[in-house]
DNA sequence: CAGATTATTGCGTGCCCCGCACTTTTGCTA
DNA sequence: TAGCAAAAGTGCGGGGCACGCAATAATCTG
């Protein structure tokens, strides 16, 4: 008997495919942070990539969709990453550690694509699209969740707990897009989980001392 | 002195603005659970409305935003209703008081329009955009948790409380939409809060023993 | 009432997304 | 290795959408 493959083996049809795929993302973002989204057309990516604008849309049903792919490309690694975790870290630790481990795999992008990026999201279509990427992302997570927190754990909690990290995610990359370039991403996210893994105990207690001082 | 009301009285010019943007939100959205978002064109709305369909485009830049209007128009009752809370409250039981005094002051949608939307909701750029709608209303959500919580509070963390809040209540509708009729939209998402607000102990403990049995 | 401001509208333009039919490529099998 | 079925790529065409612009109509202000 062969085993299965975790990642079954594809033939030259699919990983031609999915090399087309990533290809179009890749320019769809690399064009995107170079002149600006309301300056690229689909023409554009297509012929960068060799095809046609007819093949362009039937990988993505849009260029918003193209430039936000490399966030839904992540999922899978997002859920290596948390298998990797050692299963007698507690939840919460195996969860921040893999998101750590992740965020830092991949380096910070350059300073210079920040600014690209900030004005590209205020088009209110691209950052549809992108908390789009991130909830498509978090079904994931929540699936690996589900997985290692076993039979017992409610599926609710387990697509919560995902809700609650990619909360964190998106609101430190927020941050991080929109303050100096003193501020890290990472602390910032890490910060962020472990106050909602205690329940945001910081928050409450200064929320206490408002009311009754 | 006269007291500044908190809603500044509005003119003839303002108050007919807001009211055409309501009726094209209502219009949008009645009709699109009517037949369909694709079946569903900008014209109809106008006409529906009575004015030209240039004009809709200047209230509101697609069709999917003017569906999810109603989600934003919501962001001045959440911000209420959480003022409302007494000042003794703490601050999570304050939270989740406000969510629940708001959704239960409207009422469940038709059963029969759950499925349209279940539908709709298939439609990529129209999640996309409710969404976004959400994100708008945490904003809003996380102005009203900083003033609260008082001068000594870290904003990001008010931020990530309504992330919380957000995600819960997302969630929440997501499975009160996929379920059958006997499951309830608000039981769901205060069991989410109180979860949450407990650093998810429940799943917490579920992966423990899966872990170590 | 008169002038200033603001909203509405029609028109034109460029682009997007997709269905359909046709061509090319790929992978399997005899 | 030749041939065939399945699947991907492509060209064409259409319906529709979003928006700039300029003209017109409604509203506000003094």
């Amino acid at each position: 008997m062969t085993p299965e493959p975790a990642t079954p083996v594809l033939g030259l049809r699919e990983r031609k495919k999915l090399a087309a795929r990533q290809a179009l993302g890749a320019a769809a973002l690399r064009l995107a942070l170079e002149r600006g989204l309301d300056q690229l057309r689909v023409e554009d990516i297509a012929s960068e990539v060799g095809v046609s604008p007819r093949t362009f849309n039937n990988y993505f049903s849009s260029k918003e969709e193209a430039v936000c792919s490399f966030i839904v490309a992540q999922q899978e690694r997002v859920r290596e990453a948390l298998r990797a975790r050692p299963a007698h870290e507690p939840l919460w630790e195996a969860v921040i550690n893999a998101a750590v481990d992740q965020a830092s795999r991949d380096g910070s992008p350059r300073r210079e694509d920040v600014r690209r990026m900030r004005d590209m999201l205020r088009n209110a279509g691209l950052f549809a699209e992108m908390l789009r990427a991130h909830a498509t992302v978090e079904r994931v997570l929540a699936e690996a969740v589900t997985e290692r927190a076993g039979g017992t754990a409610n599926p609710l909690h387990a697509r919560m707990l995902a809700g609650i990290v990619q909360s964190a995610s998106r609101i430190a990359f927020h941050t991080w897009l929109t303050s100096g370039p003193d501020t890290e991403f990472l602390p910032t996210f890490v910060d962020l989980l472990r106050e909602a893994s205690a329940g945001m105990p910081t928050l409450a207690a200064a929320a206490a001392s408002a009311t009754a001082p």
